[in-house]
DNA sequence: TTTTTACCGGACAATTTTATCCGGTATTCA
DNA sequence: TGAATACCGGATAAAATTGTCCGGTAAAAA
Protein backbone atom coordinates (compact mmCIF):
# COMPACT_ATOMS: atom_id res chain seq x y z
CA UNK A 1 0.00 0.00 0.00
CA UNK A 2 2.35 2.57 1.06
CA UNK A 3 6.23 2.94 0.97
CA UNK A 4 8.00 1.97 4.28
CA UNK A 5 9.13 5.64 4.18
CA UNK A 6 5.44 6.41 4.23
CA UNK A 7 4.74 4.15 7.26
CA UNK A 8 7.28 4.97 9.26
CA UNK A 9 6.69 8.61 8.47
CA UNK A 10 3.11 8.48 9.52
CA UNK A 11 3.69 6.66 12.59
CA UNK A 12 6.21 9.04 13.55
CA UNK A 13 4.14 11.98 13.23
CA UNK A 14 1.56 10.75 15.15
CA UNK A 15 3.46 9.95 17.69
CA UNK A 16 5.49 13.47 17.90
CA UNK A 17 2.19 14.87 17.43
CA UNK A 18 0.54 12.85 20.78
CA UNK A 19 3.67 13.78 22.95
CA UNK A 20 3.15 17.54 21.32
CA UNK A 21 -0.57 17.46 22.18
CA UNK A 22 -0.68 15.55 26.15
CA UNK A 23 2.49 16.46 27.10
CA UNK A 24 3.67 19.49 25.00
CA UNK A 25 7.48 18.10 24.85
CA UNK A 26 9.67 17.84 21.89
CA UNK A 27 11.11 14.02 21.06
CA UNK A 28 14.04 12.94 19.70
CA UNK A 29 15.25 11.28 17.10
CA UNK A 30 16.11 8.51 19.21
CA UNK A 31 13.12 8.32 20.89
CA UNK A 32 11.03 8.64 17.86
CA UNK A 33 12.19 5.36 16.49
CA UNK A 34 12.23 3.29 19.47
CA UNK A 35 8.70 3.98 19.90
CA UNK A 36 7.49 3.33 16.35
CA UNK A 37 9.77 0.19 16.11
CA UNK A 38 11.67 1.74 12.62
CA UNK A 39 15.49 2.36 11.69
CA UNK A 40 17.03 5.37 13.70
CA UNK A 41 18.99 6.61 10.70
CA UNK A 42 16.43 5.84 7.71
CA UNK A 43 13.78 7.59 10.17
CA UNK A 44 16.14 10.70 10.35
CA UNK A 45 15.60 10.92 6.63
CA UNK A 46 11.62 10.83 6.45
CA UNK A 47 11.44 13.24 9.12
CA UNK A 48 13.91 15.89 7.43
CA UNK A 49 11.80 14.91 4.11
CA UNK A 50 8.41 15.97 6.60
CA UNK A 51 10.39 18.91 8.01
CA UNK A 52 11.14 20.93 4.94
CA UNK A 53 7.32 20.27 3.80
CA UNK A 54 6.38 22.32 6.97
CA UNK A 55 3.98 19.26 8.23
CA UNK A 56 6.64 18.75 11.47
CA UNK A 57 9.04 21.32 13.10
CA UNK A 58 11.96 20.45 13.99
CA UNK A 59 14.60 22.41 16.63
CA UNK A 60 18.25 21.82 17.25
CA UNK A 61 20.43 21.55 20.42
CA UNK A 62 19.46 20.39 23.97
CA UNK A 63 16.02 20.45 24.90
CA UNK A 64 16.03 20.11 20.74
CA UNK A 65 13.79 17.56 18.89
CA UNK A 66 10.70 17.56 16.92
CA UNK A 67 7.19 18.18 18.14
CA UNK A 68 4.01 19.65 16.02
CA UNK A 69 2.82 23.00 16.71
CA UNK A 70 -1.10 23.55 18.00
CA UNK A 71 -1.90 24.78 14.12
CA UNK A 72 -0.20 21.61 12.54
CA UNK A 73 -2.06 19.53 15.21
CA UNK A 74 -4.90 20.61 13.93
CA UNK A 75 -4.40 21.15 10.20
CA UNK A 76 -2.11 18.79 8.78
CA UNK A 77 -3.53 15.75 7.21
CA UNK A 78 -2.81 11.93 6.45
CA UNK A 79 -3.11 12.87 3.26
CA UNK A 80 -0.28 15.65 2.91
CA UNK A 81 2.40 13.19 4.60
CA UNK A 82 1.58 10.68 1.85
CA UNK A 83 2.16 13.24 -0.85
CA UNK A 84 5.06 14.57 0.47
CA UNK A 85 6.89 10.98 1.24
CA UNK A 86 5.10 8.82 -1.78
CA UNK A 87 3.89 11.62 -4.02
CA UNK A 88 0.23 11.02 -5.30
CA UNK A 89 0.29 8.45 -7.48
CA UNK A 90 -1.36 5.96 -5.23
CA UNK A 91 -4.06 8.38 -4.90
CA UNK A 92 -4.88 8.61 -8.65
CA UNK A 93 -2.79 6.75 -10.99
CA UNK A 94 -4.33 3.72 -12.92
CA UNK A 95 -4.80 0.34 -10.81
CA UNK A 96 -3.27 -1.66 -13.92
CA UNK A 97 -0.35 0.97 -14.12
CA UNK A 98 -1.72 2.26 -17.70
CA UNK A 99 0.13 5.85 -18.10
CA UNK A 100 -3.38 7.79 -16.70
CA UNK A 101 -6.11 6.40 -15.22
CA UNK A 102 -9.11 8.48 -16.66
CA UNK A 103 -13.02 7.57 -18.45
CA UNK A 104 -11.92 8.17 -21.63
CA UNK A 105 -9.53 5.19 -21.91
CA UNK A 106 -10.49 3.25 -18.68
CA UNK A 107 -8.72 -0.22 -17.37
CA UNK A 108 -10.91 -2.85 -17.12
CA UNK A 109 -11.27 -2.36 -13.44
CA UNK A 110 -11.54 1.67 -13.51
CA UNK A 111 -14.98 1.37 -12.44
CA UNK A 112 -14.34 -1.42 -9.61
CA UNK A 113 -11.42 0.35 -8.42
CA UNK A 114 -12.87 4.42 -8.55
CA UNK A 115 -15.17 3.86 -5.33
CA UNK A 116 -12.31 1.95 -3.04
CA UNK A 117 -9.55 4.94 -4.66
CA UNK A 118 -12.36 7.61 -3.40
CA UNK A 119 -12.72 6.06 -0.52
CA UNK A 120 -9.16 5.87 0.44
CA UNK A 121 -8.26 10.04 -0.17
CA UNK A 122 -11.32 10.52 2.24
CA UNK A 123 -9.94 9.25 4.81
CA UNK A 124 -6.61 10.32 4.49
CA UNK A 125 -8.14 14.01 3.55
CA UNK A 126 -10.23 13.66 6.18
CA UNK A 127 -7.93 12.86 9.08
CA UNK A 128 -5.39 15.42 11.06
CA UNK A 129 -2.37 14.16 13.07
CA UNK A 130 -4.11 15.65 16.11
CA UNK A 131 -6.77 13.30 15.86
CA UNK A 132 -4.75 10.09 15.12
CA UNK A 133 -2.81 11.06 18.07
CA UNK A 134 -5.75 11.20 20.31
CA UNK A 135 -6.93 7.49 19.99
CA UNK A 136 -2.98 6.72 20.79
CA UNK A 137 -3.56 8.41 23.96
CA UNK A 138 -6.53 7.17 24.86
CA UNK A 139 -5.36 3.62 23.96
CA UNK A 140 -7.47 3.25 20.93
CA UNK A 141 -4.06 3.01 18.67
CA UNK A 142 -0.52 1.24 18.49
CA UNK A 143 2.29 2.72 16.60
CA UNK A 144 3.85 -0.62 17.34
CA UNK A 145 3.43 -4.27 18.23
CA UNK A 146 3.51 -4.69 22.01
CA UNK A 147 4.18 -8.52 22.97
CA UNK B 1 -0.75 0.11 -4.84
CA UNK B 2 0.39 -3.29 -7.00
CA UNK B 3 3.74 -4.14 -8.23
CA UNK B 4 4.65 -3.51 -12.12
CA UNK B 5 5.12 -7.81 -12.23
CA UNK B 6 1.76 -7.68 -10.93
CA UNK B 7 0.14 -4.96 -13.31
CA UNK B 8 1.67 -7.03 -16.26
CA UNK B 9 0.42 -9.82 -15.02
CA UNK B 10 -3.30 -8.59 -14.33
CA UNK B 11 -3.22 -6.99 -17.81
CA UNK B 12 -1.55 -9.59 -19.67
CA UNK B 13 -3.95 -12.40 -17.97
CA UNK B 14 -6.79 -10.41 -19.64
CA UNK B 15 -5.47 -9.48 -22.77
CA UNK B 16 -4.61 -13.83 -22.89
CA UNK B 17 -8.43 -14.49 -21.65
CA UNK B 18 -10.10 -11.92 -24.37
CA UNK B 19 -7.84 -13.78 -27.17
CA UNK B 20 -8.55 -17.23 -25.84
CA UNK B 21 -12.68 -16.55 -24.90
CA UNK B 22 -13.49 -14.70 -28.21
CA UNK B 23 -11.02 -16.22 -30.99
CA UNK B 24 -9.85 -19.05 -29.98
CA UNK B 25 -6.36 -18.36 -30.76
CA UNK B 26 -3.37 -18.92 -28.61
CA UNK B 27 -0.87 -15.84 -28.06
CA UNK B 28 2.66 -15.76 -27.71
CA UNK B 29 4.73 -13.31 -26.08
CA UNK B 30 5.87 -10.87 -28.51
CA UNK B 31 2.00 -10.36 -29.52
CA UNK B 32 1.08 -10.01 -25.48
CA UNK B 33 3.85 -7.71 -24.49
CA UNK B 34 3.07 -4.96 -27.67
CA UNK B 35 -1.11 -5.79 -26.60
CA UNK B 36 -0.57 -4.71 -23.39
CA UNK B 37 2.67 -2.28 -23.43
CA UNK B 38 4.80 -4.06 -21.94
CA UNK B 39 8.87 -5.09 -21.42
CA UNK B 40 8.86 -8.43 -23.08
CA UNK B 41 11.56 -10.44 -21.45
CA UNK B 42 10.03 -9.38 -18.00
CA UNK B 43 6.90 -10.02 -18.95
CA UNK B 44 7.96 -13.91 -19.60
CA UNK B 45 9.09 -14.37 -16.41
CA UNK B 46 5.37 -12.87 -14.92
CA UNK B 47 3.81 -15.34 -17.05
CA UNK B 48 5.84 -17.92 -16.36
CA UNK B 49 4.94 -17.56 -12.58
CA UNK B 50 1.12 -17.66 -13.82
CA UNK B 51 1.72 -21.02 -15.70
CA UNK B 52 2.90 -22.11 -12.74
CA UNK B 53 0.19 -21.09 -10.37
CA UNK B 54 -1.86 -22.73 -12.89
CA UNK B 55 -3.91 -19.93 -13.76
CA UNK B 56 -2.94 -19.90 -17.14
CA UNK B 57 -1.51 -22.41 -19.57
CA UNK B 58 1.16 -22.33 -22.11
CA UNK B 59 2.01 -24.31 -25.26
CA UNK B 60 5.88 -24.87 -26.36
CA UNK B 61 6.61 -24.71 -30.34
CA UNK B 62 4.83 -23.51 -33.14
CA UNK B 63 0.79 -23.06 -33.14
CA UNK B 64 1.93 -22.49 -29.55
CA UNK B 65 1.37 -20.04 -26.94
CA UNK B 66 -0.44 -18.71 -24.05
CA UNK B 67 -4.07 -19.44 -23.33
CA UNK B 68 -7.09 -19.71 -20.94
CA UNK B 69 -9.03 -23.42 -20.85
CA UNK B 70 -12.82 -22.12 -20.30
CA UNK B 71 -12.30 -23.68 -16.81
CA UNK B 72 -9.69 -20.78 -16.29
CA UNK B 73 -11.75 -17.85 -17.63
CA UNK B 74 -14.34 -19.20 -15.57
CA UNK B 75 -12.92 -19.40 -12.25
CA UNK B 76 -9.63 -17.73 -12.12
CA UNK B 77 -10.11 -14.62 -9.88
CA UNK B 78 -8.01 -11.64 -10.20
CA UNK B 79 -7.12 -12.33 -6.04
CA UNK B 80 -5.70 -15.23 -7.47
CA UNK B 81 -3.07 -13.53 -9.65
CA UNK B 82 -2.66 -10.75 -7.42
CA UNK B 83 -1.58 -13.72 -4.53
CA UNK B 84 0.52 -15.22 -7.03
CA UNK B 85 2.29 -12.76 -7.93
CA UNK B 86 2.62 -10.01 -4.65
CA UNK B 87 1.22 -12.06 -2.32
CA UNK B 88 -1.21 -11.37 0.49
CA UNK B 89 0.25 -8.96 2.35
CA UNK B 90 -1.80 -5.87 1.09
CA UNK B 91 -4.89 -7.49 1.01
CA UNK B 92 -4.08 -8.75 4.97
CA UNK B 93 -1.53 -6.62 6.33
CA UNK B 94 -1.28 -3.39 8.13
CA UNK B 95 -2.00 0.05 6.48
CA UNK B 96 0.77 1.57 8.65
CA UNK B 97 3.17 -1.60 8.61
CA UNK B 98 2.77 -2.91 12.30
CA UNK B 99 4.10 -6.51 11.82
CA UNK B 100 -0.32 -7.84 12.26
CA UNK B 101 -3.18 -6.15 11.68
CA UNK B 102 -5.71 -7.16 14.26
CA UNK B 103 -8.35 -5.74 16.80
CA UNK B 104 -6.30 -6.71 19.54
CA UNK B 105 -3.32 -3.94 18.63
CA UNK B 106 -4.76 -1.78 16.38
CA UNK B 107 -2.97 0.82 14.49
CA UNK B 108 -4.83 4.31 14.13
CA UNK B 109 -6.09 4.32 10.98
CA UNK B 110 -7.21 0.57 11.57
CA UNK B 111 -10.67 0.67 11.32
CA UNK B 112 -10.70 3.46 8.82
CA UNK B 113 -9.04 1.14 6.51
CA UNK B 114 -10.66 -2.29 7.18
CA UNK B 115 -13.77 -1.16 4.89
CA UNK B 116 -11.50 -0.12 2.00
CA UNK B 117 -9.34 -3.31 2.77
CA UNK B 118 -12.58 -5.68 2.48
CA UNK B 119 -13.78 -3.78 -0.48
CA UNK B 120 -11.00 -4.51 -2.31
CA UNK B 121 -10.81 -7.56 -1.19
CA UNK B 122 -14.19 -8.15 -2.61
CA UNK B 123 -13.24 -6.53 -6.22
CA UNK B 124 -10.55 -8.72 -6.39
CA UNK B 125 -12.22 -11.58 -5.42
CA UNK B 126 -15.66 -11.45 -7.24
CA UNK B 127 -14.09 -10.79 -10.50
CA UNK B 128 -12.77 -13.50 -13.25
CA UNK B 129 -10.65 -13.12 -15.55
CA UNK B 130 -13.54 -13.80 -18.30
CA UNK B 131 -15.87 -11.33 -16.99
CA UNK B 132 -12.84 -8.58 -17.55
CA UNK B 133 -11.92 -10.17 -20.80
CA UNK B 134 -15.42 -9.62 -22.29
CA UNK B 135 -14.93 -6.06 -21.24
CA UNK B 136 -12.15 -5.47 -23.45
CA UNK B 137 -13.97 -7.00 -26.19
CA UNK B 138 -16.92 -4.76 -25.98
CA UNK B 139 -14.81 -1.70 -26.05
CA UNK B 140 -14.95 -0.75 -22.22
CA UNK B 141 -11.87 -1.87 -20.89
CA UNK B 142 -8.07 -0.62 -22.60
CA UNK B 143 -5.18 -2.55 -21.52
CA UNK B 144 -2.90 0.08 -23.29
CA UNK B 145 -3.14 3.92 -23.91
CA UNK B 146 -4.11 4.53 -27.81
CA UNK B 147 -3.00 7.98 -28.81
C1' DT C 1 14.40 -36.52 -39.65
C1' DT C 2 15.55 -31.91 -39.87
C1' DT C 3 14.30 -27.33 -39.25
C1' DT C 4 11.79 -23.87 -37.20
C1' DT C 5 9.08 -22.02 -33.66
C1' DA C 6 8.21 -20.48 -28.99
C1' DC C 7 8.13 -21.24 -24.07
C1' DC C 8 11.55 -22.36 -20.04
C1' DG C 9 15.26 -21.49 -16.88
C1' DG C 10 19.16 -19.45 -15.04
C1' DA C 11 22.46 -15.90 -14.91
C1' DC C 12 23.24 -11.20 -15.22
C1' DA C 13 22.47 -6.00 -15.09
C1' DA C 14 20.10 -1.54 -14.06
C1' DT C 15 17.19 0.93 -11.11
C1' DT C 16 14.72 2.00 -7.00
C1' DT C 17 14.01 1.48 -2.28
C1' DT C 18 15.72 0.85 2.15
C1' DA C 19 19.23 1.59 5.41
C1' DT C 20 23.76 3.26 7.46
C1' DC C 21 27.66 6.43 8.54
C1' DC C 22 29.85 10.63 9.54
C1' DG C 23 31.19 15.27 9.60
C1' DG C 24 28.79 19.97 9.83
C1' DT C 25 25.76 23.34 12.00
C1' DA C 26 22.79 25.38 15.25
C1' DT C 27 21.36 25.66 20.05
C1' DT C 28 21.47 25.15 24.99
C1' DC C 29 23.80 25.19 29.26
C1' DA C 30 27.76 25.47 32.36
C1' DT D 1 33.48 31.22 25.87
C1' DG D 2 33.44 26.31 25.78
C1' DA D 3 31.38 21.88 25.78
C1' DA D 4 27.63 18.95 25.02
C1' DT D 5 23.39 18.00 22.47
C1' DA D 6 20.66 16.94 18.48
C1' DC D 7 19.08 17.90 13.88
C1' DC D 8 21.04 18.47 8.86
C1' DG D 9 23.18 16.94 4.59
C1' DG D 10 25.84 14.25 1.66
C1' DA D 11 28.11 10.02 0.60
C1' DT D 12 27.84 5.24 0.80
C1' DA D 13 26.02 0.54 1.02
C1' DA D 14 22.68 -3.33 1.12
C1' DA D 15 18.47 -5.25 -0.56
C1' DA D 16 14.51 -5.60 -3.47
C1' DT D 17 12.41 -4.71 -7.75
C1' DT D 18 12.57 -4.26 -12.51
C1' DG D 19 14.54 -5.48 -16.72
C1' DT D 20 17.74 -8.11 -20.20
C1' DC D 21 20.27 -11.98 -22.42
C1' DC D 22 21.04 -16.48 -23.96
C1' DG D 23 21.28 -21.28 -24.33
C1' DG D 24 18.02 -25.34 -23.46
C1' DT D 25 13.80 -27.99 -24.28
C1' DA D 26 9.47 -29.34 -26.31
C1' DA D 27 6.43 -29.40 -30.22
C1' DA D 28 4.87 -28.68 -34.88
C1' DA D 29 5.76 -28.50 -39.78
C1' DA D 30 8.43 -29.33 -43.90
S1 LIG E 1 -7.97 3.60 -15.84
FE1 LIG E 1 -7.33 2.01 -14.51
S2 LIG E 1 -8.17 2.67 -12.61
FE2 LIG E 1 -8.84 4.25 -13.96
S1 LIG F 1 -3.66 -2.70 12.51
FE1 LIG F 1 -3.19 -1.23 10.98
S2 LIG F 1 -4.73 -1.61 9.50
FE2 LIG F 1 -5.22 -3.07 11.04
Amino acid sequence: MFSKACEYGIRAAIYIGQQSAELGRRVGLRDVAAEIDSPEAFTAKVLQQLVRAGLLTSVKGPTGGFELTAQQLATVTLRQIVVAIDGGDMLQGCALGLPQCSAQQPCPLHYQFLPIRDQLNEVLRTHTIGELAGKVHDGLGFLKQFT
